[in-house]
DNA sequence: CAATCTTAAAATCTCGAGAAAAAGTCTTGA
DNA sequence: TCAAGACTTTTTCTCGAGATTTTAAGATTG
């Protein structure tokens, strides 16, 4: 149904189970869509044309959309169908702050109860991550959704340790809402940080069992993003209505007319 | 749709707002159930039997169970349908103490953003709860109720000074969550804590602006309802796999007959 | 020209029926 | 007595069509 910690299906490392229904697997790909943006935030999803696109019922699309609502990626009102969630600089900053809190939480607990096998886990992500770190090229395609994938592993395996659902249920929450400002920071903004040796020092501090450095290291990771999305013109992050409504049509009439 | 903080319709104190169509209509009401305990944790809920005892389609029935999974109350396995979330002494030590850390920074920011209008507000939900707590009678179901609802009020009217959606949110959540157990609690526990001087330590450091002690009192608040369900024993609290799927099993046919 | 009312179009919401899957039941055999 | 397999029943999942509401456009009036 959804990877997400509060849900059975939820202990896979890098991919999620199959999708046994309709409905989920218009869920994933829906939910693909928006945080890569090809759906854009804000714009309207139209029932009638979206069916046909992800070749489904209008019910079964009704649902997938239902369950985007966990997400917090599609908002819904009245009889006014869905939309997909708008995104604002206020509101990443809102992400990032409120990330920093649940993730170094969760880094605390993960720290404090791993075992050796979870530093063994640790390694062994921080290690493939490297190596994806070192042939990573920003202009190719595949090779950023490597890290990317890697990235998201790491990360996730820093925080395999801490027992509870819900911090877990809600990081992953969190980090889903901030992959999609991360894309748009990572298409148009220049300035390439030194993620490498932020994460080195990430990974030692956790190993050597440190809680307060890993913790400062890891807010310091996750701030830094919110910088890099603080210099993009605002017109990129704003979520014009005005605007949107014209992509929410246009968009339409290409998907109609596909 | 919902009252949560992400969702548009949330400055609703005490009331939400009237739904606007079948489906959250059908959510409010199967919420209320499983809350209350009407549907038992763990139970299985089948859309035919359902959709009956709420009058609605059976497409409508599924959405909003979908619904009810943002909420974590209703959970979903492949093929294989819905059940009511299932209730656990674990489960409960871990939302209790993840509302802790939630709450306690969403009552930080509330106490640092606060203005006089907030402070005023303070005063006057602990004032309407102090007045159910004088004539609350823990064996009518009204008084309970009204006591539930200004306490609810009270706790939210706190925090409500609190600038992140994304906190309001997870607050709501855990507090839905802790819902469940609470009414466990009060309707078996004969433990009758001083909740009143509580609230009075709660309301004063707060609007004294002491976020240190408003926290450590809120933070003792918190776990004391966790000590409470710890003395119950532990078959109202476990769930019995067999136990439940009897209990399924009677109750569908109860709402078949109806 | 702006504003309001009327009319037409599009989209949402809702329902019931049919196909696919799971669970339950019964028979058969060791 | 227990286990395995085939059959039946129940339940879930999916789809398309009709009713209701929202949105857009056009006409009318001050």
């Amino acid at each position: 149904m959804s990877e997400t910690a509060l849900r059975k299906d939820s202990q896979d490392g890098e991919e999620a189970v199959e999708p046994k229904t309709l409905v989920e697997a218009a869920y994933h790909r829906l939910r693909k869509d928006i945080i890569e943006g090809n759906l854009k935030p804000g714009e309207k999803l139209r029932v009638e044309h979206l069916k046909n696109h992800y070749d489904v019922g209008a019910g079964t699309l009704r649902e997938a959309l239902q369950l985007l609502m966990t997400d917090a990626l599609v908002v819904a009102q009245g009889q006014r169908g869905f939309n997909v969630a708008p995104i604002s600089l206020s509101d990443f900053e809102d992400i990032t702050r409120t990330r920093v809190l649940i993730e170094c939480e969760a880094l605390r607990q993960s720290i404090a109860r791993g075992t050796d096998e979870w530093e063994g886990a640790v390694m062994a992500a921080f290690h493939r991550l490297s190596r994806a770190e070192e042939r990573l090229d920003w202009k190719v395609g595949s090779s950023r959704e490597e890290w990317e994938a890697r990235n998201k592993t790491f990360h996730e395996v820093l925080i395999s340790a801490c027992p509870s659902r819900w911090i877990r249920h809600f990081q992953q929450l969190l980090y889903r809402q901030s992959e999609r400002y991360r894309r748009i920071s990572m298409h148009t903004s220049p300035i390439p940080r030194d993620v490498h040796a932020e994460h080195v020092k990430l990974c030692e501090a956790s190993v050597a069992r440190d809680a307060d450095r890993a913790c400062a290291v890891l807010t310091e990771h996750i701030i830094r993003t919110l910088d890099a999305i603080r210099t993009l013109p605002p017109s990129l992050i704003e979520g014009d209505p005005a605007k949107l409504a014209k992509v929410a049509r246009t968009r339409a009439r290409v998907l109609e007319t596909e």
